[in-house]
DNA sequence: TTTAGCACTCTTGATGTTTGAGTGCTAATA
DNA sequence: TATTAGCACTCAAACATCAAGAGTGCTAAA
């Protein structure tokens, strides 16, 4: 089935008709509105087969047509041209941007409030993870006899570390020795990996009886299971009030509810294009909560190995267009600044002139 | 003025069945739910009363009455009992906290989720921080020629690190040296104390011409500029589209947007009284979002010097007596939890039996 | 002081009625 | 053959009308 060059312009029409205005597009005014050479008579006959076709259809006799979710397909994949960004939207991208580099926490995060912002949807944003990490390096800072610091740098280049205080004392050389030995037997391992004969026999090897090993053992497990899950930002949500179709509070609660549900938002859509967008069209979803709405993601990418996510959520009257656009220069955006030449300090660093 | 009993029981019972049915109570339905020793013609004329006192008011002539601001007002200062919670939500309160009470970054959050998944409001929760934060003491942890981590401890107990990755090489006695002046030099200073000068005559007497210095202070400033900051939790945002006052979405999304704007959160009202919570009623709000909406509000302490706020947003027919029972329990729970014996480990750590 | 009774008010929901945008079809036109 | 003008028809949305019911205020009796 093939579309005629006239069918194909008259669908694109009243699908951005159809997003501008969220009103069924009629014969008549899609005339007036956008300058066709045709009568409306003409484009009525058109609709007509275009609605046999599945790709409009009626709310009820007497109203104006709407996309349907094939004709939001059709229009995505073949109809939709995608816009440059205006010099204002890729400077405000850049600088917000550039501006969160520094703390590597928070730019996902502020890269998913940017979207929404820029969008006027929700969007949402799910951290990088490498898939198997392990500790590369144990460190251990001293603090008093009650306390110190341990330090372990993950493989995937972050830091975490911990103040651990002890309701005994501990000898500094013994800390050495801790460290001595987390680095020697602890290191390169992931957390299925360490086993309790492991920490056992590093016990006896130490002379250890207060439990150090264990606790800094311990330590260890807990930030490479942290480390394991994804950790996700939602942004904007407010936003879904904006659109009539969410004008039933029912329905809005429903999927701001669902959004805001870390463990769901892990399972939405994941883009298998690499480092395009997808867009999925509401019954496309495979959650249920969005069988009546559409979601666009882009995938970021750090490194080679890890890969997150930042996505948009709104009703299927989506601007696809818009919104394709700005999340994959956003993706990129943070892909090349997180992979790049700004978490290398030294040459760019202003921190007081 | 002074109210009498009966005026205060009936007052009480309108606010209460206000407030679980959300339409405007009249005499009839008064008696019959609330068993009441009166008719209720009496009901009206004290209703009535109340009216001209300006606690309750009228919706239109033939309709029940519902509370005013002034009648919230007197409601929670004199007539509201302090509930006690349920065993089940105490001990889902004490597991929830405890179980997060690892992550001292996470439970914050957690426990605006928790608040709000226990009242069916939204909750919003504010990061405790000390007012002036310095650093005591700085570790550096060599990992190659080109990179070293720099560890920071800051006075509210906390440790901050990063990667650094330089485009020249480094060689660890020069590390030392780097270690040993800024532990020298740089702590014990706010952000406002560290000034240029003292960062030039360091670099002179370390001989450091490729600006490690300037690195690692940059470093120690930006961790001080944001531990200065609150970081501001928003949690269960979905529930205000439960309550009948929000059906209608203009007015909710006003007040989502509101509440999910991180400075705005930091206006919100504070608590005065120590411990106990703070109730705010509609008018009584400065934020014009929030005119017709209720915020309550306990306050959470970490030691002496810090604290952070925790609280609920919700319309004025919120149920006050269940919300200000639970936030106040939960923000005592993690008072204890993050002044306390909790963060000791080595006790009763099991990380893997 | 309380209560029963009653007229009155005003919202709410049900039931028409009108309006207008939009359609589908037919017949005329290019 | 493709397009267009014309016209009858449809149906949602907006508006008006009406009855039911919940609630009030007032008065007079208990």
């Amino acid at each position: 089935m093939e579309l005629s060059d006239r069918k194909k312009q008259i669908l694109r029409a009243v699908v951005e008709r159809y997003i501008a205005t969220a009103e069924p597009v009629g014969s008549k005014s899609l005339v007036d509105a956008c300058d066709l050479k045709v009568s409306s008579a003409t484009i009525r006959n058109e609709m007509s087969a275009l609605e046999t076709m599945g790709l409009l259809e009626h709310p009820h006799t007497s109203a104006g047509r709407i996309p349907t979710t094939l004709g939001y397909r059709l229009y995505v994949n073949e109809l939709m041209e995608r816009q440059r960004l205006s010099i204002e939207d890729t400077e405000l991208i850049n600088s917000m941007l550039r501006n969160k580099v520094q703390q590597l926490d928070r730019i996902i995060s502020e890269a998913g409030r940017l979207t929404s912002q820029l969008t006027n949807y929700p969007a949402y944003a799910l951290t990088a993870k490498i898939h198997e990490c392990t500790i590369e390096r144990f460190a251990i800072i001293p603090i008093d006899i009650h306390a110190f610091i341990i330090v372990a740098m993950l493989s995937d280049d972050t830091v975490k570390n911990k103040l651990i205080r002890l309701h005994f004392e501990v000898s500094s050389d013994m800390l050495n020795k801790l460290n001595a030995i987390l680095n020697a037997r602890f290191t390169g391992l992931t957390e299925a990996q360490i086993t309790s004969d492991l920490i056992l026999s590093a016990e006896r090897s130490l002379g250890d009886t207060l439990g150090l090993i264990s606790i800094a053992v311990g330590f260890a497990i807990e930030i490479l299971l942290a480390n394991k899950s994804h950790e996700s930002y939602l942004a904007g949500a407010s936003h879904l009030l904006e659109h009539p179709e969410f004008k039933d509070t029912e329905k809005a609660q429903r999927i701001l509810q669902y959004l805001s549900n870390e463990s769901e938002l892990l399972k939405l859509p994941a883009p298998d294009t690499f480092g395009n967008t997808r867009i999925t069209i509401g019954p496309e979803n495979l959650a249920n909560e969005l069988k009546d709405s559409s979601v666009v993601v882009a995938r970021y990418h750090v490194g080679d190995d890890m890969e997150g996510i930042i996505g948009v959520v709104g009703p299927t009257r989506m601007d696809y267009t818009q919104v394709a656009s700005k999340l994959s220069y956003i993706a990129q955006g943070l892909s090349w600044l997180l992979s790049g030449g700004f978490t290398l300090m030294g040459d760019n660093d202003d921190f007081r002139k």
